[in-house]
DNA sequence: GATGAATGAGCTTTCATTCAT
DNA sequence: AATGAATGAAAGCTCATTCAT
C-alpha cells in the first residue's frame, strides 16, 4: 500500500515534469540511435556515418533502426528536430521569470553560446545539417523561428533601432555561432568577461539608446 | 624589332601580373573539374556528388579526374584551396589604393558579401567544406588569415576598442556569412542601404569613437 | 521416450564425429563461395576471378561475399585454409589402422597423388596460391607440417637413411606434385604400375635398407 | 689505328660470343622492362604488376612499353621466353666438355638448383607463370623440352632403369624445384654435401646400377 | 519489438591501352 | 623511338534497405 503510494507519486511527478518542460518521451533505443549518430556525424560527417557503423555505435540491430525510422533521411530529419527541441527547451528553461528585453538579449546569447561550447557535437551536427541537402526548408541557421521572433519583438517595441529584423539576425546569430565555432574548432575560449564585452558591442550597435 | 619589343613587353607584363597577383595557372581540365564539382556540391552536397556525375558535368573521363587528383578527398581539399585563393584574389583586387581603416572596414565586408551573394555556390561549398571532416585544419571560417590580421591591425592601432581580435572576428565574419546565407537560402536581399546600416552598427559597436 | 533416446544418441554421434574428425561446420553460402571460386581460379587464375564473376558462379550477391569475407584477399586466404584442411582430412582418413612405416610411405604418396589427379582444380588453386603474394607465410608446399613430420619420423626411427628431413621433403613432395601436374596439365596418367615404380625408386633411394 | 684495331677486335669478340652462346641481343629499354617486371612480379604477383607501376620501376613511358610489346599478355609471354633462354644458356654453358651421363645427371641438377637459389625472383616468376592462365602450352614445369630429352636419353641408353621418362621428370624436376623453393621461401639452404646426398639418392633410385 | 543475413545498385578507384605530340 | 595525358570499361567494395525468424 505504502509502495503503491510512492509509485503513484513518482508517476505523477514524472508526468508533471514532462508536461511542464513540454518534452516528448522517447523510447530508450531511439535515444541510443540519436546519441550514436551524433557521435558519428561529428567524427565522420554525414557521408561517413553509415548505417552499419551506427548499429555498432548505438548497439542496436539494423532492423531496429528501420523500426524507428523509415530511412536514413528520415532519421537525420528527426534527429535534427530532436536536438533542436532539446536546445530550445534548454534556452527556454534558462529564461524563467526574466522580464526586461535587454536582460533577455544578453541572456539568450550567452545561454546559446554556453550550450554549443559545452555540447560541441550538437553544434557540429547542426552546422552540417543546415548546409546539407537534408535541410529542405533551406533555413540558414538553427533557429528559424524563436530568435527571429525575439529580435523582431525588439524592433517592434523600439528596444532596437528601426531596421529589418534580418539585419539583427545576421549580427546576433552570426556572432553566437561564429564565436562558438571559434571555440569548438580553435580551442579559443571567450571567458565571461569577453562574452560580456561582445554582447555589449552588439547591444551598443543595435539598441535604441 | 619593334614587334619583338612589344612581344617582349607583353611577355614581361604577363609574367609580372601573374607574379603580382600570385595566381597559379591551372590546366584547362583541372578547372573544368573544379567548376563541375562546384555546381554539383551546391546542388547535391558532398555525398551526392558522385564521381560518375562529376565526369558527366565536367565532360572528362574518370581517368582524367584521377590523373589530376589522387582521390575524391584530395579533389575536395584542392578545390577548397582553389576557390579560397580566387575569393582572396578578388577581395584584394578591390582594395587597391584604399587607405583609411574605416573605409577598408566597410569595403571588405561589402566586397565579401557581394561576392558570396553573386556566387552563392562558392558560399555553399565553403560552408559544407568548413563543417565537414575534410576540413582538417579545423578552421572555423573561410578566411583564417586575412580577416583576422585585418581586425587585429584595427585593435593594435586603436581604430577598434581594445579587445581580443577573436571577438571582432566573431562579429564581423559571423555577420557577413550569416547575412549572405540569409540571402542565398532565404532569397531576402539586403539592399545597399541595409548593408550600410548593418556595417554602421558593427562599426558603432566595435570602433573606438 | 525411446524416440528421445534415439535423438539424443544421434545428437551425440553427430557432435562426436565432428569432434573426432575435427571438421568445422561451414555456412552453406560460405561453401558455395569456396566452390565457385575454386572453379574460377582454376579456369581464369586469380586475376581473372573477379567478384562479379564469382557472385554469378556461386549464386550469391556481392554483399553476401563481403558478409563472410572482409576482402578478396581474405577470401583467398580462408579458401586456402578450407581446402588444405579438406585434403588433410582426406589423407588422414585413408591412413586408419595402417601401422608399418614403409606402407604408410607408399600409401601417403598415392593418396595425395590420387586426390590431386581426381581434384585437379584443388591442385591448380594450391599451386597458384603458394606462388602468389597471398601466401604470406611463404610456405613452399602444401603440407609443411604433416608430411615434414612424417618424413622426420622416418629419419628419427631409422626407417630412412640419416639426412636432413628437408632433403626428403624435396624428393617426396616434389615428385608427388610434379607427377600430379604432369597428369593434370599433360593428360599423361601414370597408371597403378607406374606409380608403384616411382615410389619404389623413392623408397630405394631414401630407405635404410 | 691501334685504337681501331682494339675496337674492331672487341666488336668481333662480341659478335662471336653472341653467336657462340646463341644469345639474341635485346634493346636496352626492352631489357629494362624485363628486369623491372621481374622485380615487381616477385614482389606483387602478376595481378599486382600494373603497367603504371612497371613504367616507374623500369623508368620508361607507357608508350615505350607498347612500342616493344603489343599487350601485357605479350610482355609476359616474351618475358618468360627471355628468362628461360637465359637459364638455358646458363645451364648449357656449365656443361661444356662433360661427357659421362652420370656426371651430367649430377651437374644439371646442381646447376639449376644454384641458379634458382641465386636468382630467386626468376624462380618465383617461373612458378607464377607456369601456374597461371598465361601458360597456354600447359607445361607443368619450366623446361618442357631440354630436361625431358636428357632423361629420355638416359632411359634409351640404359643409363637409367627402364620406365616412362615422365616418372623421372617427376622425380628429377620435382626435387630440384621443391628444393629451390624450400631455400627461397624457407631460407633453408642445402649445402654442397646435402645437395650431393640428394642427387645420390635420386641416382641410386633411378640409375641402372 | 528486435535481430542480422542477404541483397544489389551504385560507389570510388584502377588499369590496360590509345594517340597526338 | 619516346612521351605521358587521356580514356572508359571493369574492378573491388560499400551501404541503405528488406525480410524471414
Amino acid at each position: 500500500m505504502a509502495q503503491t503510494l510512492v509509485l503513484s507519486f513518482a508517476f505523477r511527478m514524472n508526468v508533471r515534469s514532462r508536461v511542464m518542460k513540454n518534452i516528448k518521451e522517447f523510447p530508450e533505443k531511439e535515444i541510443a540511435i540519436y546519441e550514436g549518430a551524433l557521435e558519428l556525424v561529428a567524427k565522420y560527417g554525414f557521408h561517413g556515418t553509415s548505417m552499419s557503423l551506427l548499429t555498432k555505435e548505438a548497439n542496436v540491430s539494423t532492423g531496429t533502426v528501420y523500426h524507428y525510422f523509415s530511412s536514413k533521411d528520415d532519421l537525420m530529419k528527426k534527429m535534427y528536430c530532436y536536438y533542436r527541441s532539446k536546445v530550445e527547451a534548454h534556452v527556454s528553461s534558462q529564461l524563467d521569470g526574466e522580464k526586461e528585453y535587454k536582460q533577455r538579449f544578453y541572456s539568450r546569447w550567452k545561454t546559446l553560446y554556453l550550450y554549443y561550447t559545452q555540447n560541441p557535437r550538437v553544434l557540429q551536427f547542426f552546422e552540417q545539417f543546415i548546409n546539407s541537402p537534408y535541410n529542405q526548408e533551406r533555413s540558414p541557421h538553427h533557429f528559424t523561428g524563436a530568435y527571429f521572433t525575439f529580435l523582431k519583438e525588439g524592433v517592434d517595441n523600439n528596444y532596437l533601432k528601426p531596421a529589418k529584423p534580418e539585419i539583427y539576425v545576421a549580427m546576433y546569430m552570426g556572432s553566437v555561432i561564429m564565436a562558438s565555432k571559434i571555440n569548438v574548432f580553435g580551442s579559443i575560449l571567450l571567458d565571461e568577461e569577453d562574452r560580456e564585452l561582445l554582447i555589449n558591442k552588439l547591444w551598443y550597435g543595435m539598441a535604441d539608446i
